[in-house]
DNA sequence: AAAATAAGTCACCAAATAGTGACTTATTTA
DNA sequence: TAAATAAGTCACTATTTGGTGACTTATTTT
């Protein structure tokens, strides 16, 4: 007897969609679990799919995952045409306003989260292309604004907005885990958070005024 | 015919420097590699045991990953005796000179850093028991020393603390992966890390001056 | 020295993993 | 409308995973 198949339900077929349910499916895992559940057969599982469609569309598990790194775009709302024109006081004030939003952005986006984490873990072209674009669009502040202003200091002020940067992405992914507090301050109350927008304040206006 | 069995080479048997294998075996994977290759058979493997052995001592690989963490101790070296008595100024210079070489150990240090990565990818009851011993021994300064200094603002202070702290883990995990630029400071050359080290020194004078 | 304990070995299992060849059939092309 | 293309299905493989029962034998206890 010959290998028996049942007959296949009908269903409409779709390239471009099919594609955009896998990446979506890893967007979905990454989101929720972590990189360890990611897998062929868990993603296609996610995407209601058949893995085959993986190798089909994508050559492998890592093609699939490149392309969806490159699709994140975390960036749009600060791209150049929308930002301000004008930038008094070396950006003093949107720097800080910038950098309090980032602080409320990381916690709110999930999918950021471990994309930092991510890039912590693993080393990566696609990370590290994503990482590259990151710091090309911050370039265009600090090399149009913020290195005139400080001028002599200007790396010494690049140095410094890297530690504050630095301090809000991480005191975001402990929060996120350890619930607990960092330095005796609760992460995970609305009031710990208050104290530490305030530091972050703090910390730019003394750097606007002494460097 | 019966199922055949090899005869077993001589062995010393000992079962606290077996556990002591596994253990270093745990330590040495996850200082060179991650967590997503730390499986019974590659620990088993580099331990040079059998996997039956880890869940004879431990249980499990959680029982043993869980023992590993309670077994470490990075703040050795800061623990109450080998503190100075005496703390000019609120501590100024011996916080400043603390964070600065806190930046270099974490940076001189893998299984640190893998540690600090650990714990924001997986919440873990022993690594929240870490937490809180790191945290326990950091409130030794901050009810001792700087508490009182602050008065009304101390608060204040470990938000800042909080942040700059977090900056110095955050950058040396980045640089270890993505080698690049951040903020346009490169981090895996020993001038990048000086200006950090400038703006960490800068931060934390600012702090003493105008908080 | 004999008996009891337990350290270590090994073969095996079930489940999950990544990956593929052969098939069916919806859709497009000629 | 007929033929060609390729989207999607499915059964199957080989490998690796976590985990265990049965065994041998070094070491300890009596």
């Amino acid at each position: 007897m010959a290998t028996t198949k049942k007959t296949q339900q009908a269903v409409t077929r779709n390239k471009d969609r099919s594609k955009q349910k896998l990446l979506k499916a890893v967007g979905k895992i990454i989101k929720t679990g972590g990189f360890s559940t990611l897998g062929v057969n868990r993603v296609a599982a996610v995407a209601g799919m058949d893995k085959k469609m993986i190798y089909n569309y994508f050559g492998s598990l890592n093609g699939l995952l490149d392309e969806y790194i490159s699709s994140l775009d975390f960036w749009s709302n600060v791209k150049g045409d929308k930002l301000p024109t004008e930038f008094p006081n070396g950006g003093h004030d949107f720097v800080k306003q910038m950098v309090l939003a980032q602080f409320d952005y990381v916690h709110q986006n999930p999918e950021f989260q471990k994309i930092l984490l991510w890039r912590l873990s693993e080393e990566r072209d696609a990370l590290k292309t994503l990482t590259a674009r990151q710091e090309a669009n911050g370039e265009v502040l600090l090399q149009g604004i913020t290195d005139p202003h400080f001028a002599d200091n200007a790396e010494a002020y690049r140095a410094i907005m890297a530690v504050i940067i630095a301090g809000t992405y991480y005191l975001n992914l402990f929060a996120e885990l350890n619930g607990s507090t960092f330095c005796g301050i609760d992460l995970a109350t609305t009031g710990g958070r208050k104290k530490i927008e305030e530091a972050l304040a703090f910390l730019i206006d003394k750097t606007y005024e002494g460097l």
